[in-house]
DNA sequence: ACTGTAAGAGAACAGATTGAAAACATATTT
DNA sequence: AAATATGTTTTCAATCTGTTCTCTTACAGT
């Protein structure tokens, strides 16, 4: 069913679903042909015809609405629950494939999930034992972001980055603790902070 | 079900939405003709019929009570953003109706509301400025949850309530500050705080 | 070089959507 | 009852927008 698209075809739907923003209502076909540099929709809608085959963009047959993904992504508002994560210890997967309501607001266009937080490490920043955290799968991050960082491939940690040449320190947020110092070689991003939700009852 | 609406359609819809308050009655379709510079009544009434058969807007059978909204729109998953509270002040009021989504385990079954915190004064709880707060609107508490109070009918602030009898004593989270103990009627409830959001970006 | 595929320009077409105008129907007011 | 205000329906023309075609260019690979 997924059929391959071709280089534009995936280059036009990223674009399609980085900018569904920009559009408060969707595309025409003109319009998308204005924003993507093209002078001619007949060529676009050649491509958009492909993304609609592929099930990545609402059929319009005829209708002018605009063009509109299948599903607006991140659609059902639900990010994964993956597990636990608890300063200094392995991130405790969960088995079963439970799923958590995020606000919109609460994550980021990329590939966001949930964690529990387990512990105090992080209490000065304001993330509390039992709080859920969103976090924006990531490899790399900017100094002073909040990631969650696995140490000598093992130890899980959440805490503010900060990358030098030839070293990474992460700075807990507890001040009974102390900073940790690193190579960059021991320290492995797993992702960045982006957002933080507790309930109280 | 949700028929896919056509692009003037959303348009008007949107328009709508936007501006529910500007007509304080709902408006004939002469206004919104007006309004939306259009000068035919019966072009503007097949655009509401569509809404009407998506299930937007209250059918009026010959009816003259103007055009409505079948939902006070946002209704589903998202709660008032009320306004702003910082310790010590009155709850700087939101002029327009804004909403916000709100995950459900993060509220009651009561009547939630939306406020934005301002200040560090509950920085101890894990509340920081700028954090989204979620109150269930209630006249009373039981000691030991964060309510939302007002003291001497003006200045409200975000804090842990203890009550006893002929004493109403508020803790604040924050060490820098100390308790403080009110009679009962200088202590007004006005909700208790069940949910707390923050965004890192 | 030959071939096939992807990509784009442009023209022309078809039918969906919009809007104006007028006539009608029903409710509300005088 | 008459007058007015407002919702409903219909007709028609203009325009917009998706669709289809043909042609051209560029590039990759036996």
């Amino acid at each position: 069913m997924s059929y391959r698209l071709t280089r534009r075809q995936q280059e036009i739907y990223d674009y399609l679903v980085e900018n569904q923003e920009e559009f408060h209502h969707p595309p025409t076909l003109d319009e998308l042909c204005l924003a993507l540099g093209l002078s001619s929709k007949g060529s676009l809608h050649k491509q958009i015809q492909a993304l609609i085959n592929a099930g990545l963009v609402d059929p319009m047959n005829n209708q002018r609405r605009g063009i509109r993904l299948t599903q607006p992504p991140g659609a059902e508002g639900e990010l994964p629950m993956m597990g636990y994560i608890a300063a200094g210890q392995p991130i405790e997967a969960i088995d079963h494939n439970e799923r958590m309501e995020v606000p919109a607001f609460l994550r980021t266009g990329g590939d966001c999930y949930v964690l529990e937080v387990r512990g105090d490490s992080m209490i000065d920043e304001g993330i509390l034992d039992g709080d859920r955290i969103v976090v924006e799968h990531r490899e790399t991050a900017c100094n002073g972001e909040i990631v969650v960082a696995l140490v000598d491939g093992c130890e899980a940690t959440l805490k503010r980055i900060e990358q030098k040449r030839g070293a990474v320190i992460l700075h807990p947020a507890n001040p009974n603790m102390k900073p940790m110092k690193y190579r960059p070689g021991q320290v492995q991003i797993q992702g960045v902070l982006v957002g933080q939700m507790r309930s109280y009852h």
